[in-house]
DNA sequence: CTGTTAGCGCTTTCAA
DNA sequence: TTGAAAGCGCTAACAG
C-alpha cells in the first residue's frame, strides 16, 4: 500500500537523503537529479508520511484552535479565517471544543490534550484561568487569544469598551435618556470577561452622560436569540414606564430583543430604539443598526501572527486592536 | 523538556516496553509493577508523544471533518455532535474546508490532503466527484456523508424528499394554490444534491396535487439569508396576480423572505404563507413554520459509525435516514 | 552535490 | 510477567 521515501530512493537510484532535499526544494541538489526525484515520486504517487516527519522533526505543521463550544456566530467566522491562512501555509488545523458549558462552568482545559498534538494554539472567545495558563506557558508553544482580552496572553479583538460606549452613545445622541440594557448572562460573563467590558462600558457612558442606568432595565440574555427573547419579555413585562432605547450586548440578542417587540407590537424604532454589537449575518436584512466588527480577519491576523512566530520571528505574536464602526439602520431613531 | 518513555522505564526500573503495557493497561503486567509506572509516570507528568505513536501504530486516533467552508448552521451544529463523540472516546477532530465556491465551483478536494493525516474522514454537505470519491476509496480509509446523500459513500441525513414533500404538502392541506419556490442558487445546484432534492420535491407534489408551478414564481436565493432577502424581493416585484404562499427550500432564505415581506408591508400569514425547512436558530422567535431535523444528531450518529468502524466492527457505518417533524408556528395559515 | 548513519519515541514480536 | 531488539518513515548532521 503505503509507498515510502526508500520505494522513491531506488527507483530513482539515489538515496533517501536526496529525496528528501529534492522533495523539500532544499538547496544542494543538482537540478538534474531533483527533476527525476520529483517525476519517479509523482510517478509512484508517493506523499511522505506525517507521522514520520513528525517525530524526526519535532513539529506537527499543525495549529490548535480551542472553543468553548462551536455553534456561535463568532466562533464560524474566526474559524473561517484560521483555517484560510493555515491551508494558504500547508498547515492543518485541529479544533478542540470544551463542549460548552456544564452547571454553568466551562469543561476545564488540560495542556496534555493538546500536548505535541499542535506547534500552536489559538484560544477563542475563552478566558483561561491562571493555572490553565501556566501549563500553556510551560509548554512553549506559541499562543494568541482570539475574540477577546486574557490576562498573561496576546490577543487580536476589538476594543469592546470602545464598541459599548460607541453603541450607547448613538442612543445618547439621538436624544435618548431612558436607555435599558440586555446584558449577557451569568455564565457568560464567569467564563469570558467581554461581556462585562461591553457592559461595564454601557454603565460608564450612561454615568458620563449624567444618566440613570435603571437596575430593572437591566436583564440578562446569555448572548442568543433564544435568550434574547426571554430577557426582552422580562424588560417589557416591567410595570410602570418603559425605556426608549435599549443597548444589547450582541446583535443576536437584539434580534431577539425585536422580535419579541414585534410580537407585543413595540414598534422599532418609533416606540423603542435598538442598538447591538457585531454585525451578525442577519443584522443588515434586519435593518439593526449596530457596531460592526470582522471576525474572518481576526482569524487570519493570528493565524497570520502565530505562523510568523513559528518561523522564527519570535515576538511576532502581539496585541493588536481590530477595527469596528458604527453602522446605522433603520432600528435607531430620535425619541418620540 | 520532554520526559520519554525511557525517563519513566528508568525510573520504575523497568524495560520500556512493560511502561508502555502498564500504560495502555495492556495485560500481562503484574499489579504492582503496573501501580509503580503509573505513580512514576504520574510523578513525572509523562504524557506518551503522539508522533511517536502515529509513526509505530500507524494510526493517528485523529478523524478529519471535509466541509466546503464553515460558516452555515447545519455545519456548526453537525460538528458540535461529531467533536463531542470523538472527543468522548479519546480522538482528535481536524477540519479540513474547502473554502467556499470561487468562479461557482468548489476547490477540488485531493486525497493526499488528508493521506495519514486521519484515520477516517466525514464529508460534510459536500457532492464528491467519481475521481474524489475514488482516490478516497483507494486509501481505504472508513468514511461516511452527513448532510445528504452522496453517491458511492453511505451517509447520515434526513430525507430532503420527504421533507420538501411534507412542507409542499402542508401549505397545499391549509387550502393554497398558489404557490411559489425559494430554491438554491446554481453554485448551491452545481455542488450539493440537496436543493435539487428539495426543490424537485416541491414541484412534485405540486403537480401530484394537479397545481401549477410557475417559472416566474420560482427564485433562487443561494440558502442564506442575506440572497433570500433579494430573491423575495425578484418574486415580489413580479408583476400580476402573487403567490399565497411561498415554499422555501431553507430557513435562513425563509427569514430573508420575511424580512423583505415585512419591509414592503407583506403581512405574514394574513398576505402570504411561509414555510421552510430545517429550524435553524431563529426559526423558533421568528414563528416561521418548518420541517425541524437536527443536525447535531447526524454528527453523532456518523462519528459513532466511524468509531465503530475503526475498532474493527466493519460495516458499521451505513445509510441512515434521520427523522425529521413538520413544527407548525405562525408562518402558514389558510389563505384569505 | 550526494550518501551514510544516527536518531525521533513509541509499539511489538520473540525470547527468557 | 518482563526484557531485548527490531522497526515505523522520515530528517539531519557529517563525511566524502
Amino acid at each position: 500500500m503505503g509507498v515510502s521515501i526508500d520505494d522513491v530512493a531506488a527507483r530513482a537510484g539515489v538515496s533517501t537523503a536526496t529525496v528528501s532535499r529534492a522533495l523539500r526544494g532544499l538547496p544542494r541538489v543538482s537540478p538534474a537529479t531533483r527533476e527525476r526525484v520529483l517525476a519517479v515520486a509523482q510517478d509512484l504517487g508517493y506523499v511522505p508520511s506525517p507521522s514520520a516527519t513528525r517525530l524526526a522533526t519535532g513539529r506537527t505543521k499543525t495549529v490548535g484552535v480551542l472553543v468553548p463550544f462551536i455553534d456561535r456566530w463568532y466562533f464560524a467566522h474566526a474559524l473561517e479565517g484560521i483555517d484560510q491562512e493555515l491551508r494558504e501555509h500547508g498547515y492543518n488545523l485541529m479544533l478542540f471544543s470544551l463542549g460548552g458549558y456544564q452547571h454553568g462552568q466551562r469543561r476545564r482545559f488540560s495542556e496534555p490534550m493538546v500536548r505535541k498534538h499542535v506547534d500552536a494554539l489559538v484560544v477563542l472567545c475563552l478566558g483561561l484561568s491562571g493555572v490553565e495558563l501556566e501549563e500553556l506557558k510551560h509548554a512553549h508553544i506559541p499562543l494568541i487569544a482570539v475574540g477577546g482580552p486574557v490576562v498573561g496572553c496576546h490577543g487580536v479583538h476589538i476594543d469592546d469598551t470602545a464598541a459599548a460606549t460607541e453603541a450607547t452613545q448613538h442612543l445618547i445622541d439621538l436624544g435618548h435618556r431612558a436607555i435599558g440594557q440586555l446584558r449577557g448572562g451569568s455564565k457568560d460573563e464567569k467564563n469570558f470577561i467581554v461581556p462585562v467590558l461591553r457592559s461595564r462600558a454601557f454603565e460608564a457612558t450612561m454615568h458620563r452622560a449624567g444618566l440613570q442606568v435603571r437596575p430593572e432595565w437591566n436583564v440578562a440574555g446569555n448572548f442568543t436569540v433564544l435568550e434574547g427573547v426571554a430577557a426582552a419579555g422580562r424588560l417589557f413585562d416591567q410595570p410602570g414606564e418603559r425605556p426608549t432605547a435599549v443597548f444589547c450586548g450582541s446583535d443576536e440578542m437584539a434580534l431577539g430583543l425585536m422580535f419579541e417587540a414585534r410580537r407585543r407590537g413595540i414598534r422599532i424604532p418609533a416606540d423603542l430604539s435598538v442598538v447591538g454589537i457585531d454585525d451578525y449575518d442577519f443584522s443588515g436584512p434586519a435593518g439593526l443598526s449596530t457596531i460592526a466588527q470582522k471576525p474572518i480577519d481576526h482569524g487570519r491576523v493570528a493565524a497570520q501572527m502565530l505562523l510568523a512566530e513559528l518561523n522564527g520571528n519570535t515576538g511576532a505574536s502581539q496585541e493588536r486592536i481590530m477595527p469596528i464602526n458604527l453602522v446605522q439602520r433603520e432600528t435607531t431613531a430620535p425619541p418620540r
